[in-house]
DNA sequence: GTCTATAACCTGATAGAC
DNA sequence: GTCTATCAGGTTATAGAC
């Protein structure tokens, strides 16, 4: 038996509000979201999301921290590591964010459109910047084509990896797609994005 | 001597409005920008722009329609055109897709971030659906690699050449790449995204 | 066509009872 | 902690003068 039977989801009333926080934020966008919204998907009312969080900016913060970390933190081992070749961290790479895209598909948009109307907060609250430019990654790309900026490649394969999941409703729209083989294309992607990226790596 | 001399940028006012929409939408998305935003950058007040656009809703509308068919519609006749091989659609496209978003770059954000808000309006107004299903850059690739699905292949093409310009912010934020050679790898990837495509098509 | 003024509604946030 | 009631300010949209 479980220790609380009043709530329905039994989690504290906090987490019930980021739960919904995080689902009416991804889902619309900062901007377009209401307050009033997430109170009520936690099945709260609008004081009680102030009493917690003080402001709707605060808790957008928040969740905002949390995502960042979730879409970039989650493979900064991976790159750091110099103990791998590039090939195994790419492949390592494509694997978890292949897994990590699949349960949470709206967060590539959510991260990349809140980073572009609001540039600023995230250069003074995020510290990815020197953590990638003095990766291992970087620097093996670096010395396997120095004829190339190490841009391009990793906008090729974050290109690769996050864009599908990105453009998703539009090649729903078209057909070309649909909810059934979604899932599988992606599960082939986790092989096919390794070898694609080592073909790129190897054109002359 | 230009004819009219009243107006500081002498466009009708029905199109300085839609160029202030353009901009206001575009950066902030649907659901975060004001009519007042769009009235004071267009330098008129907010009665007119309900004079002449009866709503945001329509306003919006007409933007966004306009910026769809600008995203997507300026590649249809390149990948409807059965007389060109692959590799020269490929091409065609890269070079195309360069200049539009190098003179656009919040063009593929504002469009697929809306599409994703509001998946049915794209669905109920736009027709790419059997335009890109019947197209000849699709029965292409699906001669070409009868073992892979033609959607890795638009995903990846699409991804190539849409990621850096979605991602450009986190670039930036990252001091891998600055506003000044942008551009730059911007213009070598019209060279290079035909020659990676390549490569791709040509894994086993 | 363009403006000022204002209606009607929405939104974030707080006060105060329980 | 949680609710109801409410405020202050913002937001879309319209009425009416010029």
């Amino acid at each position: 038996m479980p220790r609380t039977t009043k709530k329905k989801h039994d989690l504290p009333t906090e987490e019930r509000i980021k739960a919904a926080a995080r689902k009416v934020f991804l889902q619309k966008g900062s901007g377009a979201s209401r307050t009033r919204d997430i109170a009520e998907e936690a099945g709260i009312n609008l004081a009680l999301l102030n009493y917690y969080f003080r402001s709707k900016e605060k808790l957008f913060h928040e969740i905002m921290m949390e995502r960042v970390e979730q879409l970039f933190g989650t493979v900064a081992p991976i790159l750091m590591d110099s103990s791998t070749t590039l090939e195994k961290k790419i492949e390592l790479m494509a694997a978890r964010y292949i897994d990590l895209l699949l349960e949470n598909p709206d967060l590539p948009m959510f991260v990349l459109h809140e980073i572009r109307v609001s540039p600023d907060f995230f250069k003074s609250k995020m510290n990815l910047p020197q953590l990638l430019l003095n990766s291992s990654l970087l620097k093996q790309l670096q010395t396997k084509r120095k004829d190339i900026n190490p841009a391009h490649f990793l906008m090729n394969i974050m290109g690769l990896m996050l864009f599908p999941f990105i453009a998703k409703p539009i090649f729903f729209s078209t057909g070309i797609v649909n909810e059934k083989n979604f899932r599988e294309l992606m599960e082939q992607r986790r092989k096919l994005i390794p070898r694609w990226t080592k073909a790129i790596l190897q054109t002359k």
